[in-house]
DNA sequence: TAATAAAGTTAGACTAATCTAACAAATAAA
DNA sequence: TTTATTTGTTAGATTAGTCTAACTTTATTA
């Protein structure tokens, strides 16, 4: 099915809508004012869309994307994801700059220049921006914004990644009593230097600044299910 | 000036048709059936054009490109030919793919974006299928004259460049073993249809009129570096 | 629960780029 | 030089994407 860059726009929205708020309801409104549109031009859009069977939505009710929709934008964010990494890699872009000329990029019609422009990055997973980078079925690393050296005092997490692959460090963490999977707690933090005082299965351990900030952590309330904007 | 993908389609035919027939003069109606459009059309999108004044025009009258039109046209050949140069040097694109995805990003808008394609892709002077690419300020090298439709039997010469991108006439090409910079050899001509046989790489082919008038060569001379005007 | 506010929809209009069909001008041919 | 042909123009319609203004439905709150 070939789109105008306008719907693959509006498919794009709906999905970022729904992925950065957690929520799977989306409005007349909210995606009006998130592609810079009024509600009446949103409006006419959605009927156009659900024509063509790429969103799920009933006069008055919230917009949902189809699986098809789904995969369209996740296409499309793939696409966008791929150039930035490519301006900013190859081209010398700076990190504030790639955006922009990506939103056009994204609409260039190719597989074969996407797979090729792929293949000759190599694969990245993550674009300059830390975003994952969708595969070609759709498929994303979920990646972890919130490392332990965000957790305030008193607070617990849990470790989910590392952001420093290095043997050093890893051998580090172990030696630590940590692992994929610990829950950590805070107990101090020097304000000097933030030498840390965690608590780990019952074991105080103290660690530097720099350890602390290669710890991808999901916070209290992810831990429990909720997928807070700064952790995920 | 901010210019729709289509104004710059229709700046770029322009641009084109004086380039290849080496005419000045074009009509509505060759304009039109260049864009695969209907001539009222073209009709339409001139008094814009004029209004704008991209292009010198008077009703009835031939038309021809300002010298801010002529500058614009110039820079989208500038953008097609440095993807084209792109997708075939860094994605391994084969020289009759790259014209089709092209079209496309040379409607992308971003002259730091060009600038620095041209800088990572070291300043290339002509394109996979030999065209000259114009510099930023839209000066080009000299573009080819003279085609194999123009060498006497017995000559040799060499292939620089073609003058139809068409897909089509590319996989005819690779057919025939020939390729950019290969030498020719005119072995004997029909008189009464103009059927060329010809010589590459120790191998006799039979090519049409029609073939031989759209393989742009350097004579004999120029291939030692003489510089004839016929040829360039 | 009735009034008010917020959210969503509809109708009608506009612009850009296209079309068809009818017409006009310029050029070529008889 | 009149006629026929080619070339170019105009008028009116269509589609996609947008708008404003008026209206309807749903949600909030006093």
């Amino acid at each position: 099915m070939l789109l105008s860059y306008t719907e693959e726009n509006y498919l794009k929205a709906l999905l970022k809508i729904t992925f950065n708020s957690g929520i799977n309801e989306v409005g007349t409104n909210k995606l009006a004012a998130s592609l810079v549109v009024k509600p009446a031009t949103a409006n006419d859009m959605l009927k156009k869309l659900k024509e063509k069977e790429l969103v799920k939505y009933e006069k008055y009710g919230k917009i949902k994307l189809s699986k098809s929709g789904q995969k369209i934008a996740l296409d499309i964010i793939r696409k966008h994801r791929l150039w930035e990494t490519f301006l900013y890699q190859k081209l010398e872009f700076s990190w504030d700059e790639v955006h922009e000329v990506a939103e056009q990029l994204e609409h260039i019609k190719s597989e074969k220049l996407i797979d090729k422009l792929d293949k000759y990055l190599n694969f990245p997973e993550f674009d300059p921006h830390g975003d994952p980078i969708p595969n070609r079925n759709g498929e994303l690393k979920v990646h972890y914004k919130k490392t332990l050296s965000d957790i305030a005092v008193g607070s617990s997490c849990k470790m989910v990644a590392v952001k420093d692959n290095s043997s050093s460090f890893l051998q580090y963490i172990i030696k630590v009593g940590l692992g994929i999977n610990n829950q950590i707690k805070v107990i101090s933090k020097q304000e000097y230097d933030s030498i840390t005082i965690i608590e780990v299965n019952d074991i105080l351990s103290s660690v530097s600044l720099k350890f602390a900030e290669n710890i991808y952590v999901l916070c209290g309330d992810c831990i429990e299910g909720k997928k807070c904007f700064e952790c995920q």
